[in-house]
DNA sequence: GATGAATGAGAGTTCATTCAT
DNA sequence: TATGAATGAACTCTCATTCAT
């Protein structure tokens, strides 16, 4: 039983993983079933058995990926919730962080997959809405709020704070990464999240900060 | 002879015009030869007799838009070419029209279309390069260095500056926008626009502005 | 045991009835063995463990259906046997009867059945041959054979006046049911019954009739 | 032009003579539209372009060839315009051609295909009705009638002579020819149509007949 | 014996592209 | 030059059939 359950799990699991990767390898129309069947390791109509249609593919392959890149944005933005001394470096450390979490080859992916198919999917942008930019800013808007309850950031309001750190942050990525084809050096990431800190503080900080 | 010319030039102006109008709506494997012609008004072996084939009328079709939408930009430059006494208020201009520029259908278009198709011509990108991000950062950062040589903002780093001015202003639009299938009031864009130069004037301000 | 044994052929009678079904309305191309699995009641795969493949099904089912059909017809030319004095009457009975046998759902199913996979299932025919118009006329023609020995029916040709009476009153069936997709009211059955009788004792009855 | 027009009008006959000939011994389902075009002589895609799917070109098939069949039964019922003196020797000319037509390979054909498809098109009645037994009945009717007041047939009722006359030919021929496969021997058909006359002229006929 | 899951083969339909006019 | 017509190649989706349980 176990093992029975467990392969179709995981055979679920596997076409989700292959049809993302090949969406984000050929864009929607392009990917071919059979592509993403051969990928995923199982047989064409296996796939049918397992979503409806391409469509709905498409649409659970970008939740599951969605999905998994929300956690690890939110959870990036940890060491804010107990900042030591040095807010500075805090901030520096998510920022480093964010910048990578976000030129990851996947993320990179995600994002294009979304540009492309906005038009023909426009229920996509629900599915995968809450971990989308807006849930970010909010989980930062919280944090940020807390800073300035503690004095540590200009009090005025904390999701144009949040929203403008990640413009700061973010913005300059994607002429840098060539709209996410190019990698970016470890050291570039740096130099940019400390430059993206630089200003914010500039921008938002306090004598106490 | 003039007319046959004239007729001539305005077929392809018409295949080109067209052939953008769906590749926006379709993106590039969707669109269907067949529909860019009778968008365009002409039968399709006409498409082929200017366009060898469908992905050489695609870069042609980027490319003519991608030139048009590069000359507005530019242009939306121009006031801080001679700014009055009150920066900010030039400023907010500015960025009040590359706001309404960038949240344009076209330009939303271009943005989807070269997310899209990044991946199958690598190359677009230079087609588009010099109307992108890259040259309008740099035709602002020349405008920023002389602010900075007038003693009007600080005079560090004028490409950081553009970078981060344009980071600051444009990076709440993807959000706001839905990855731009919405519209957004004027209103809207103004406060944008002021939002962003206030944090813009207190990183990079003197007292002089 | 019984319980099992009788649940088995439970089950085998549910197949090839739902077969039917599935076949009489999709036809056998048409019909996929999912549907009829469905409409008995079972699992895909059972319907294999019970007939080989799809066209011993398909054989199967129509000689169930056909065998079942053919004892209805038979009996229907009971009351000639023993015919009163009014042979007209008799007649008209059971020309009534066998125009409402041969206007059921079941009947025009198995008609249509016949004509369409005539090619692809040659030996259908023989299958339902004996219930087939062929047993029928012949049971006819026995019966007819004593009415002539009795004087009451000229002596010429028992099969042929069996032949001829089954065509006088089925033969306008064809056209009046749009080719059985109608179902005909009791009064028309009647009046066709009454001049096809009409028409056949002027051509084959003798004044003792 | 002529030629183009042409050419395009016999790739249309084409591809509708190669329709019903793969139809007819196919059926709708199984028959595919690769091995029509293959029969046509034409591309799969060319089959398309003339039809929007398989369905119309079903309709579209059977339509011309019912129309073809049409014309060639009421031409059999020519020499009842002006028969001879001898009533029964034209009757039977006339009943041995319409039986000759019946059992033709195309009329067969064309008669299984509505068997089998009158479910999933019940318009292909309409589409064929005007050839289907209705209009020959009628057809024949008139001629009878025009009889009757001659004084040659009993003046009861054409549209049933009619009919009745119909039924004593064909009626036989579905079980002798089982159900359209078999050929018969004219001598056989000529055989056949003598009974038929025979018993529709001791039903009908008068004295003076 | 009965079933959920998997698959190989195949069908309808579309489309970029090319002739012939 | 512009076009109607034709086609080769591909793609989505379905189905009869078979394992493994």
């Amino acid at each position: 039983m176990t093992t029975t359950t467990r392969g179709r799990i995981d055979k679920r699991q596997a076409i989700l993983e292959g049809a993302f990767t090949v969406f984000a390898r050929e864009g929607y129309a392009q990917a071919c079933v059979q592509e993403i069947a051969r990928e995923a390791g199982v047989a064409k109509p296996t796939v049918y058995n397992h979503m409806t249609d391409k469509a709905t593919l498409f649409r659970h392959a970008l939740e599951a990926a969605a999905r998994r890149i929300l956690e690890e944005r939110v959870a990036a933005l940890e060491p804010l919730a107990a900042p030591g001394d040095d807010l500075r470096a805090t901030l520096e450390e998510v920022a480093h962080t964010l910048l990578r979490l976000h030129t990851d080859g996947r993320s990179c992916a995600l994002r294009r997959l979304l540009y492309s198919e906005i038009n023909h999917f426009p229920d996509i942008l629900d599915i995968v809405k809450e971990s989308g930019p807006d849930r970010l800013t909010q989980a930062l808007a919280d944090r940020l709020a807390r800073l300035a309850l503690a004095g540590r950031l200009r009090a005025a309001d904390p999701d144009l704070a949040a929203e403008q750190f990640l413009a700061l942050l973010l913005g300059p990525l994607e002429a840098r990464t060539r709209l996410g084809t190019r990698e970016l050096p470890d050291a570039e990431l740096r130099t940019m999240a400390g430059v993206a800190v630089d200003a914010f503080v500039r921008a938002w900080g306090t004598a106490a900060a």
